[in-house]
DNA sequence: CGGCTGATGATCT
DNA sequence: GATCATCAGCCGG
């Protein structure tokens, strides 16, 4: 759920990555620093960053105060606001306006300045209280890492359109040629 | 539709 | 200076 002066924007969440404690692939992994301290606080608080120059990304700090760990979010089900987030992603096609974590950033509006935002309290930004039916969701590796990247910690709706990817993600098929 | 590639800047070594 | 939890645009089928 999020909040833009009296607009509403709001989807369901239908992808997700978990990067728990101790975790190679994870941003807290060599420990608490300037830009990855959201990760440390408690269970539900926004982690935003910015990566390749071009992508915020969207997680929830997911443990006990100083652990370090958390939930990258990577595709919504577009619900209210839907002309706004076309506004905001410059498409009009609604199952891209929030396939990917890069894109459900912009479809929100969301930058560094929702980092360290109480995800659980009324404010911007905000968790509701929707529940994805469990026999839905599928796993497989996670997307876009170079370490750990053979561990199921991706979970998404199956048959949905607005998941990044539709299936889980092939193994590496070396060029025999 | 799938595969490939350049863009672009913060972060850390 | 390398890496990076990505994306848009382009190309071929």
């Amino acid at each position: 759920m999020r909040k833009i002066g009296r607009n509403k924007l709001s989807g369901h969440i239908v992808e997700t990555e978990a990067y728990p404690p101790g975790d190679q692939a994870g941003h807290a992994y060599s420990g608490r620093t300037a830009r990855n301290q959201s990760l440390f606080l408690a269970a539900g608080f926004a982690y935003v960053y910015f990566i390749y120059g071009t992508s915020y990304m969207l997680n929830v700090s997911a443990e006990a105060p100083g652990v370090g760990a958390g939930v990258l979010l990577r595709a919504i089900e577009p619900i209210d606001g839907i002309e706004i987030m076309k506004r905001l992603r410059g498409t009009a096609k609604v199952t891209d306006l929030a396939r990917g974590p890069g894109r459900l950033a912009a479809a929100l509006q969301i930058d560094l300045r929702l980092d360290g935002v109480d995800l659980c309290a009324d404010g911007p930004l905000w968790l509701g209280t929707a529940v994805r039916d469990p026999a839905r969701i599928l796993m497989s590796p996670r997307v876009g890492i170079t370490r750990e990247v053979d561990r199921p910690l991706r979970f998404f709706e199956a048959a949905s359109p607005f998941v990044s990817r539709p299936y889980p993600i092939s193994p590496p098929v070396k060029n025999t040629s």
